[in-house]
RNA sequence: GGCACCAUAGCCAAGUGGUAAGGCAGAGGUCUGCAAAACCUCUAUUCUCCGGUUCAAAUCCGGAUGGUGCCUCCA
């Protein structure tokens, strides 16, 4: 597989350090909130890499942290009247409910900053130690300038950063230089703290992903993701910390996911200009949010409404029926079918999965590999309607369709719904019999109560096919 | 001001040197008692524009235009 890797800014061979063994880091959600659309790609396409890893047959390592103190955090449990520690585990609790419901598989390890104060401050000693860290008024700050690699990551070095900075950053406080980001924040009055070798305090940003990312999958992880507007600080940062600490390469792939867009400008909470997944989720259903996302590579911008939405509604809706469709005729279907039908569509399901195959190898490019699934749907499609494909062709193309939408983290609507009714059965047999009767009236009038209860009857060669509507 | 990214049909979106995937929407047809679903055909002689390199460019190079992002809240 190859991974384009934003500190080359090429695509490269991934290869694991350690054999046969994937260690990633997912930079997580800052538990204050419900998580916006935005912010769900990320967690998509990386736990689409994951499965995708898994499903080659690595071992994957997945961690992914929660932030659950920083300002956002502590405004807002000020705001609500409740301590951090319990709106960080409300909004767990509701992250937990997003993201399993968009089919995110839970991470390995799900560390949170406030249960690795020891390893933070441990990581901050061990750069007060290397002098690489110092003590101001106001909290213990990295120093960019003892670190010579600064800026390799985002592409950019300190004279650049003083350029684009001599605007709009104060030089007002006591850092020694303005880019000197804060490891460890002294204690406010009201706030949450903890004691350190410094003062009593909370830790900064940055310093939590490097301390929790070491801590759990060593001091130097395979692949570290998160969205691009991560790359400059946050990730620069995390790289100056824990490379001047360690003295290793902190992490061997980069990887930065394009924005999710509304009306061609940036989904952000700052712009106001967001929606969150949950009060999304009561207009869309969550595996056409996971659907949608997956349809644009995801290094691409993507841009969100209702329109392109109602689209992946379609879309999705294509794939499901195909599914359908396949269980449904393979009953009536032959169990032998010698002819050129079933070779010509052997053929083309291994073409089409080789083709799937081949777009997720390029770096993780899923609208390709949603390409190879549509033209193994119209395969399917035909090779069902020409009646001349068996059972047992049929019934494979179905399973690798749904074996390859499940790394995909995609469902199909199948699995997900409950049985048709007794009754609803019975009003088929009677629109059947009165079909052979030639009652259309009747069996028109039968196919609208059907459908008033839920249920839509479409007539196939094989006999009539009930399917729930989907709401 | 500095540093990046993007521009492909009505809409969305792949494609990084060999002659434009896929989806949605639309039109016509087949099947059907009628529908629905499905299938077939059609819908970009062309990839924002202008130069250049090459036998060959949406793809590489230079320039222009338009848009977006980052530059200590951010996925």
């Amino acid at each position: 597989m190859r991974i384009f890797n934003s500190m080359t800014r090429q695509k490269e061979a991934l290869t694991p350090l350690e054999p046969n063994h994937f260690k990633i880091y997912v930079c997580g959600p800052t538990v204050y909130d419900y998580f916006h659309i935005g912010n769900a790609r990320p967690f998509v396409v990386y736990d689409t890499l994951r499965r995708y890893l898994l499903w080659l047959g690595y071992e994957v390592t997945y961690v992914q942290n929660f932030t659950d103190i920083d300002d956002k955090v502590i405004q807002r449990a000020q705001a609500e009247g409740i301590t951090t520690a319990e709106l960080a585990e409300r909004m767990i609790k509701e992250y937990y409910h997003d993201a399993d419901s968009l089919n995110i598989m839970r991470a390995d390890i799900h560390p949170r900053a406030t249960e690795s104060i020891d390893d933070i401050i441990a990581l901050i000693s061990t750069l007060m130690d290397k002098g690489f860290a110092y003590t101001a008024e106001d909290g213990v700050y990295f120093s960019i300038e003892q670190d010579p690699n600064y800026g390799r990551l985002s592409g950019r070095n300190i004279d650049d950063l003083m350029e684009g900075a001599s605007e709009r950053t104060s030089y007002s406080d006591d850092k020694r230089h303005p880019f000197d980001f804060v490891l460890w924040k002294f204690k406010r009055e009201g706030e949450p703290y903890w004691p350190s070798p410094w003062g009593e305090g909370r830790p900064g940003w940055h310093i939590e992903c490097s301390a929790m990312g070491m801590a759990h999958l060593g001091e130097t992880i395979d692949l570290h993701c998160g969205g691009v507007d991560l790359t400059f600080p946050h990730h620069e940062n995390e790289i100056a910390q824990s490379e001047c600490a360690t003295g290793k390469t902190f992490v061997r792939y980069w990887m930065h996911n394009g924005f999710v867009n509304i009306d061609q400008r940036k989904m952000s909470k700052s712009l106001g200009n967001f929606f969150t997944v949950r009060e999304l989720s009561k207009h869309y259903p969550y595996d056409v949010i996971r659907f949608f996302i997956l349809q644009a590579h995801y290094r691409m911008p993507i841009n969100f409404s209702d329109e392109l939405l109602d689209a992946a509604v379609a879309s999705w809706q294509r794939i499901n029926s195909s599914i359908d469709l396949l269980t449904f005729s393979a009953k009536a279907a032959p169990e032998t079918a010698p002819g050129e039908d079933e070779t010509l569509f052997e053929e083309a399901v291994t073409r089409y999965l080789a083709e799937w195959q081949d777009a997720m190898d390029d770096d993780l490019n899923t609208a390709d590999a949603l390409a190879a699934i549509f033209e193994l749907v119209r395969a399917a499609n035909t090779a069902v309607a020409s009646g001349r494909v068996s059972k047992k062709a049929l019934l494979n193309a179905r399973d690798a369709l749904i074996g390859r939408l499940d790394v995909l983290g995609l469902k199909p609507r199948t699995d997900q719904k409950a049985a048709i009714p007794q009754r609803i059965l019975d009003l088929v047999d009677e629109r059947t019999e009165a079909k052979k009767n030639r009652d259309f009236a009747r069996a028109d009038a039968i196919r609208d109560e059907v459908l008033t209860n839920g249920y839509k009857i479409e007539d196939t060669p094989q006999g009539a096919r009930v399917i729930p509507v989907d709401a």
